[in-house]
DNA sequence: GGTCATCCTTGATGTATATCAATTTGGTTT
DNA sequence: AAACCAAATTGATATACATCAAGGATGACC
């Protein structure tokens, strides 16, 4: 059974009129994933693209040498792998596996790109998508070349925060730290040093996945004047 | 003077008709940049966007702290900052200044956005494109993160050759290195002992800005199993 | 409720690259 | 050719993060 009203929300298809929306649906299929079960891999030929409904999806590309880094962790209500629907024998850049039980929706490419034909409006809103897509991962590569692994995890935090202006915030990681430390490219043990650090800085609380934010304006502050690793406490 | 090959020569213009290509052409001037003179910079609306004709045109960011960091150089007959082109009031997502004398040719968003609207091959057409930039940006964060600079550095020069299949090969770097230092997120002093260290092992060898290739593929091997800083004669 | 397997944490050590500092080289201008 | 300036090189040292290794904590399963 799918859930309408969140394919409705997903900012793609909010140009579609009710017929279009039809005809997409009518191609859609819920598939469900146990943990760990893989969607596609790296290298297939990329026939469909993807909605997250439940559960968390991991992109992620294994490098000679075994390592996996993982590109971005998907939740739901957001779409992934769209970004190939509309070149002919495109090819899945990354390999997608579920973290925990999840569903997606499956959309065939073909009957998208039809409307695409189409529909001029969705065709921009794509464009668009896609162009703030670039946008980000131009700043994710000023991240990842200028910045510190302490400045990248506040980053990580900042950004599961669901509103930026509160001063004290509690949030769930959601997903094993090792994940998100690939996610960040630093080792599982980086990434608990550098959470300590600021534990011990009094500037938040562990208890598990959930993170308590202290003063979020004192976390923003950490990232730019200290070096987590030798901070002592002050 | 226009030079209307040039124009016609860019994958994402292929697809006008004559008529079309007029009517682009008629908004389009060319606009002559000295060494160091900037074309727009981080943050301003972006009304027009850019094909190199002459020179070289550096793409950068600065970080708070002063430091520049690189994203691309752009090279005579490629396009820069099309990306924003269709958002309303869109921004440059990062500077522009000319790093020899240069020439652009300057192309309206407005113009090119009524385009896109009539035309839906075009508007496929950068589809394609930008979505082939978004998945070349997925290999790069790949590269930054999983690889170490020795493999970057070979990376840039694997990507100056014309012909990849040649076994020796003469290439010109045709910017200072601290410009390319700074592509690669390094310091200039890294990428001539990186550099340097590959000469002394008989892979290159360096003349000013122009690199003698002895052997490409011992050089895609160096980037597999050597460590360029403390690896010695072998 | 104990056992087992992950995941996380903590410490000791290693290393790739940055930083600082001093020459050297190369290209321009006088 | 001399003088000058920016770019490149080279060496010494510093440091952020990785790696290796050894416990702890947590939770699932019988």
């Amino acid at each position: 059974m799918l859930d309408e009203q969140l394919v409705r929300n997903v900012h793609l298809f909010s140009v579609l009129d009710d017929e279009q929306l039809a005809t997409l649906l009518r191609y859609t299929r819920a598939v469900q994933l146990q943990e760990n079960e893989t969607l596609f891999e790296f290298g297939q030929s990329a026939e469909r693209f993807y909605l997250v409904s439940k559960g968390q999806i991991k992109l992620f590309r294994v490098s000679e040498d075994g390592n996996e880094k993982i590109i971005e962790i998907v939740s739901p209500g957001k779409l992934f792998a769209e970004a190939v629907m509309f070149m002919q024998h495109g090819r899945y850049p990354v390999s997608a596996t579920a973290l925990q039980p999840s569903e997606v929706y499956s959309f065939e490419n073909r009957a998208f790109a039809t409307m695409l034909q189409e529909s001029n409006g969705l065709c921009l809103k794509l464009l668009a998508s896609l162009s703030m897509r670039l946008h980000a991962q131009v700043n994710e590569i000023d991240n990842l070349s200028l910045q510190n692994a302490t400045f990248r995890v506040i980053g990580y935090m900042l950004d599961l925060l669901s509103d930026p202006r509160t001063e004290s915030a509690v949030l769930d990681l959601a997903v094993p730290k090792q994940v998100i430390a690939s996610r960040l490219s630093i080792t599982p043990e980086t990434l608990s040093r550098i959470l300590h650090t600021m534990a011990r800085n009094d500037i938040i609380s562990i208890n598990g996945k959930i993170i308590a934010i202290k003063s979020v304006q004192r976390l923003r502050e950490f990232g730019r004047y200290d070096r987590a690793q030798y901070a002592g406490v002050r």
